[in-house]
DNA sequence: AGCGATGCAGCAAGCGCTTTCTATATACGG
DNA sequence: CCGTATATAGAAAGCGCTTGCTGCATCGCT
């Protein structure tokens, strides 16, 4: 039915041996004996049996990268940049390797069962992106699946999440903390001292280092905060949108609102615009991760920008083993503050 | 080394065949022998070796999304609604598939590779997203290559891709010409008739249906167009600013501009505001494709609307095998047109 | 001229699983 | 109580490829 190696080699006249080394080319193989199985090979139009081949060789083309969600920029940049990396097609030469996007849509089970399914091919490397579950027990299991990979040679890096020590993988971190911390404090020296907080999903890495930064700053500067200030939610403009009147119906003498990336400053932006509030004279807002789209916000946005291509392609050279790994297998990646129009002095109380 | 079928044969005391017969649980099975099995596999902590379940099943779990640009929330959410349907973890009972999103960058060669690598993994479906390429020696290597796909018992589909005849591929086409049009008509109506026109990348379907529509309009209602009021660019942002700028330098009576995408819609917006133009009172400005972010520019964004969700979830669920290809294997999906605050009349001139 | 190196190709043994066919045990009807 | 249908498990033959090892020329050297 369909051209086999054995179908090549006989076309070829040579043995399925000559064949499978010509084309993997990591044997010496006479230049007239490759032209013709070339040939044979073009002519049968011949393609590898994947499978057949990963089974005998015990190797894979297939990297994975998991991703909370594929619709989000803040992802895809990362997927993007790694996959530039991983190779696929036109990359350099070597092996040319399968970028599967696995999207978990931050699904504790999916996160597992796609981790399995890529353990199942498996892998040559996997890369998970974005801020880990902070539930012990999906922690433990998650760890033990990672240990469990890279003991059977699978690279295992962590980009943008935070380190997960003993497992043999390696993390590029972000610095969530201090990008908050530094985002809250230009607030502050702008005279904020009534700021709101509209902090991502509970019970996610990133959720709590990037409150845990802009809490930093308050205490820092001996601000007090008050408990209404700060209000949970998804990282979507939608969520955004909603926490941001529910904060302003709770304290409507709030001047700034932070949000925990831009897709929810932006819906921020939305209800304050609808509330009849100007921005930033009225109240000024900030954002994180500075995606492509933050700077053409009316007025454009506070924030801090994330090397996330530049981080995804180191995450990528990793993976694939053309980068030496961090010292100690841990690196951290700054933010940088990028002040725009979106945040000014408070109006005068 | 690696745990194996046999092993966990051995420790359930039962032949491997039996083990495999659990596992995929097509073949009656005592209860009490399934249950020492599965003891056993967990016990073992056994993973089923992919490529080899693949070679001597003669198929794969593998499904291919191939998108032009991973990082535009366009194919973001067209992927991530192919995804949804395809199962993969969470997905309805049966084959657990592993979805590939491959990353073309836009590059021919590398949607061929793509192609290549997919049929080597002998992937169960395939899905193309986004504009096909126009150039015909091009075109002809990729529906050769599709058939082929086919007629190996892989499942294509086209989504938001021109058909492919004779290909075997089921396709799920935008009505790009029509949204074109009504846009225009839109614009037209308003009282607008010195329009410029940011087109997209040339050699592509998107970019020429979407323009053909625009013309449509224009010849509709007898408005002339000079040549001087289209430009071609990319589909981003950046493309759009520069694209602007060229255009009011060619000529700055221009009244409103009708843009690619979504992105180039915002990228106008900016450089109409940097000219000191008012939008849309000095310009209106219209997009395509509303995406999430179209909604919260400043004025919000007259476009029009593709279900991207809906358009890739059908197409997930007809490369699953769960929905009824459309009739002749091709449908249309329509566009809806969004009018918002970036379209106005035009200033008295 | 003789002999070990060297270069290139083939043989054949798997890789770990699926599946057809066969074997055994139990159940059932007459 | 026996023959036959029925349920369940095993034996074994691959699936299509890779690769260690072997074999045979050819080559360079003394």
């Amino acid at each position: 039915m369909t051209v086999t190696l054995a179908d090549v080699a006989a076309r070829a006249q040579v043995s399925p041996a000559t064949v499978s080394r010509v084309l993997n080319g990591n044997y010496p193989v006479a230049a007239s004996t490759r032209e013709r199985v070339l040939k044979a090979v073009d002519e049968l139009d011949y393609v590898l049996n994947g499978p057949a081949s990963a089974l005998a060789a015990a190797t894979s083309d297939l990297v994975g990268i998991l991703v909370n969600d594929i619709a989000d920029p803040f992802f895809g940049i990362m997927a993007s940049a790694i996959q530039g990396e991983i190779g696929g097609p036109g990359g350099r030469a070597g092996g040319e390797r399968l970028a599967v996007v696995c999207n978990t849509g931050g699904s504790p089970e999916r996160e597992l069962t796609y981790l399995t399914l890529l353990q199942r091919q498996r892998a040559a490397a996997v890369v998970l992106t974005g801020g880990a579950i902070e539930d012990a027990p999906h922690k433990a299991a998650m760890d033990a699946k990672v240990r469990k990979l890279t003991e059977a040679g699978t690279r295992v890096v962590l980009c943008g999440r935070p380190q997960a020590p003993d497992t043999g993988a390696i993390a590029l971190t972000f610095d969530n903390r201090g990008g908050g911390q530094e985002l809250t404090e230009h607030l502050i020296g702008l005279g904020h001292r009534r700021l709101g907080y509209i902090a991502g999903p509970q019970e996610r890495t990133t959720t709590r280092h990037r409150l845990e930064g802009h809490r930093a700053a308050l205490a820092a500067h001996g601000i007090e905060e008050d408990p209404r200030w700060t209000v949970h939610g998804r990282y979507d403009r939608r969520s955004g949108y909603e926490a941001t009147l529910e904060l302003m119906r709770r304290d409507p003498s709030l001047t700034a609102v932070v949000a925990a990336n831009d897709s929810v400053a932006l819906g921020a932006c939305a209800a304050l615009r609808d509330s009849g509030l100007r921005i930033p004279e009225d109240v000024s807002v900030a954002g994180f991760d500075d995606l492509p789209f933050s700077i053409d916000a009316v007025p454009s946005l506070t924030t801090v920008r994330l090397p996330l291509a530049e981080a995804g392609a180191r995450a990528g050279r990793i993976a694939m083993g053309r980068e030496e790994a961090p010292h100690g297998g841990i690196a951290s990646v700054r933010g940088e503050l990028m002040v725009r129009g979106s945040s000014g002095v408070p109006r005068s109380s």
